[in-house]
DNA sequence: CGGGGACTATGCTATTACAG
DNA sequence: CTGTAATAGCATAGTCCCCG
């Protein structure tokens, strides 16, 4: 990962009273923070999830509590009354893991200028998801490329772009109207009741139609489906523009949840989303898929015919809520 | 020695294509 | 609307060679 180091924190990390281990995480843990920044708001502070630092080095705190007495970052604090003196007012570090608010910070000193370094983020642990994918792609005979990205921890390889061309012959999987299901399961599991949203699944009924004829679009099934498609892509992802602005009022507590997740930062409504399914696809599916070859491809994954039976039985067994269809790439 | 011409390498931006 | 990767186009810089 290519970051911009800061003289700060160069002369805070070579002073600090650990071994080279340490000093080296902290290298790790700093351009972690620093490919997060640019989610920051108008206050400088950006959120990142903790499981992602403790994924780049299970001690963070350790470093984040160094950097903080150092005075190179920030956490974003809230004002709670003393429970001891409530006349005093404490200031905590915020954040809810029940509504999934991570907790933020912010850089105290300009990020922007220093040395430009190329910090090595891989720890020695290796994951079943990526050696599979490896070894699929060498014995598909393309280059081994594999990152994940930030934003919604989704896996690219260097057989994604042309893959339905490249893999004729071979099987996906994948989920049917994957994201406003995963919403639909999101939203239940935090107890979030939207009338509309819920009973569209609740009946089993198809999703992107039923909004193309509560909002009563016009065309043919297939435009209306696409028009419904996208409507829901600007719902979920966009700065508040919507096409057709009455899904505020088809799905009115669904829109006000998800006006919440997006104080702060608009972005957050699609990284959430394309986390939730990355983690269900690779961190799950992948990394226990009973099979040798298997390719992921953000919602779906490509497997051999051999293995696609076995493979299609394993994804439903492991979550029913989901529609996990097989198709013959040709 | 310097002036081209032809070629190659690099860097940047915009566009396209794919995913949802 | 979001993301990343690949590609196209263009400008610039460097290299090589021939020639006067």
């Amino acid at each position: 990962m290519l970051v911009t180091l800061p003289n700060q924190f160069k002369t805070a990390i070579n002073k600090m009273p650990f071994n080279v281990t340490v000093k080296k995480n902290a290298i790790k843990i700093y351009a972690a923070l620093y490919s997060k920044s640019h989610l920051k708001n108008s206050t400088g502070f950006f959120p990142v999830p903790s499981a992602y630092l403790a994924a780049v080095n299970k001690r963070y705190y350790k470093i984040l509590d160094y950097f903080v007495e150092r005075g190179l970052i920030d956490y974003y604090k809230k004002a709670y009354t003393d429970d001891k003196d409530i006349f005093n007012t404490i200031y905590r570090k915020s954040y809810n893991k029940e509504l999934g608010i991570c907790a933020k910070y912010r850089f105290l000193v300009n990020v922007e200028v220093g040395d430009e370094v190329n910090v090595d983020m891989v720890s020695n642990r290796t994951n079943r998801w990526w050696n599979i994918t490896e070894n699929s792609l060498i014995e598909a005979g393309f280059d081994v490329k594999i990152s994940r990205d930030d934003f919604g921890r989704r896996v690219w390889h260097s057989a994604i772009r042309n893959y339905k061309t490249d893999f004729q012959g071979y099987y996906t999987i994948d989920s049917q109207c994957s994201q406003p299901r995963l919403l639909y399961k999101y939203f239940k599991d935090k107890g979030i009741n939207d009338p509309e949203y819920m009973r569209i699944f609740n009946n089993e009924l198809d999703f992107y139609s039923e909004v193309a004829k509560k909002l009563d679009f016009t065309g043919t099934k297939e435009s209306k489906r696409a028009d419904a498609k996208d409507l829901f892509m600007h719902w979920i992802n966009g700065n508040g523009y919507v096409p057709d602005f009455e899904i505020h009022n088809l799905f009115p507590i669904a829109s006000k949840y998800l006006k919440s997740i997006k104080k702060g930062n608009y972005k957050s409504g699609g990284s959430l989303l394309q986390r939730i399914e990355s983690k269900i696809w690779i961190d799950d599916l992948l990394t226990n898929i009973p099979c040798d070859f298997a390719l992921p491809v953000h919602d779906s994954v490509i497997v051999k015919e051999k293995d696609v039976d076995r493979v299609l039985e394993y994804c439903k067994a492991k979550y029913p809520e989901i529609r996990f269809k097989k198709a013959l790439l040709k």
